[in-house]
DNA sequence: CGACGATTTGAATAGGATCAATGGGAGTGG
DNA sequence: CCACTCCCATTGATCCTATTCAAATCGTCG
């Protein structure tokens, strides 16, 4: 593949400790492509043939059933995703489609599993990664069980501050629709859920919103270090 | 630890291809205690000093925040639970206590972690390990977004039928109460899930469950490859 | 300007939760 | 063996949250 994204791509926490001699075999094997917005990457029930990389853009993994669609995560450079399918040589358990333009790297799984095999570094970043991605959902799925869609906007709100250096002002970093469906919600609900919130200091124009009662907020929001990544 | 114990905690998927030399040094360093019923074993948010294996009876992982609770999963013999805080060297996410009486190992986590850096069987095994229960939580995750009480709780009917040796008849493996939180509902509205469900053959007697139109059954509850242990 | 998709608002509905009351075993003590 | 008690499960009534369906509005882009 071409160079132009290896050194972040080598920063990432997955292959920082790699050996050099496996890093690049790795990479020579692996594809870096550009793809447009609403790409469907990956479907959920095929084999896992590839480990993908997020290098620029933005992928949305969701499932279905029934007929009703969850978004399950949006994964943002540099991230990874069906990694755990990819080491079980399983199928995928999600979908993954780009949400805008984005450069995608694609490791065929055997290459994976190989390097995993031969090194022991490597086999450390794997297991860290998947302890991080099992807490993630752990921490999702409490996020859903124990909160309403209000406290769960409301948190979001202020993981995004904390991200976006904290002030005062935040960019959705996505569009309402994809915000909803990633908050467990309808796109109508969440427009409530800002009226909801416009008491607490909220107000929204467009993507751009404004924290004017952090305290308020964060009284209502209640975050919490064993859920959110803010907090504390 | 004493070790009558030892031959199937042996067999147990992490420690089957465990050199002898780190199992003995590990199951040196454990306690093997009785607890009665009702027994907090972890607490979230406190530091992850063990690992801990169901030999006998059965924990429940539950998570509290804002004054509400949800149950994560059951653990039965022989599962562990935990991992992944153990491996981080984190705090855990979630609470633990028996359901009834209980047989619990319990590994200090520095020799999880020792064994896991010096025996590379013993890594794969977690790895593979940790890959299946983020798999398990993705699965639940779709569960409960994807499909509603009465949805829920037909395809843990089928679950448990094909667990107990599809004979047209259930024992519930726990007390309905543990039942609907474990599904994500309340006591009452399992009862009226019951009741939807008599219509497709479901009958309740006590803790015994009686399928008599499997085939109406399956229709309602749809069950999915991609979220179902039974199914296919 | 006009069209189309995204967002917001409104009204009605549904799925679950909560609150309250009743029924039913299992275990205890007489 | 029976009465008593307590806890669990069921049932009924009501409330609340969130979804659905419908319509209006906003924004953007050609």
């Amino acid at each position: 593949m071409r160079l132009e994204n290896l050194p972040e791509i080598r920063k990432f926490k997955l292959f920082k400790t790699m050996s050099e001699e496996n890093f690049d075999a790795v990479m020579q094997a692996a594809y870096l492509q550009n793809f447009p917005a609403q790409v469907r990457l990956v479907t959920e029930g095929d084999e896992a043939d590839f480990l993908f990389l997020v290098v620029e853009g933005c992928v949305e993994l969701f499932a279905t059933a029934n007929g009703r669609e969850a978004t399950m995560a949006m994964i943002k450079p540099v991230g990874s995703f069906i990694l755990a399918a990819v080491i079980k040589d399983a199928r995928y358990l999600m979908s993954g489609r780009t949400t805008e333009k984005s450069r995608i790297l694609m490791i065929p799984a055997k290459n994976i599993r190989d390097s995993f095999e031969k090194d022991s570094a490597f086999a450390l970043a794997v297991v860290t990664e998947l302890a991080d991605c099992y807490r993630s959902v752990i921490k999702e799925y409490k996020n859903l069980k124990l909160r309403t869609a209000v406290e769960r906007l409301a948190n979001r709100l202020l993981e995004y501050h904390c991200e976006q250096g904290e002030t005062g002002v935040i960019e959705l970093p996505y569009d309402k629709k994809r915000l909803a469906a990633l908050l467990g919600m309808t796109p109508e609900n969440l427009s409530r859920a800002f009226v909801t919130l416009k008491p607490y200091g909220v107000t929204v124009s467009g993507s751009s919103i404004t924290l004017s009662d952090m305290k308020g907020l964060i009284t209502l929001a209640k975050p919490n270090l064993l859920i959110d990544r803010h907090a504390g």
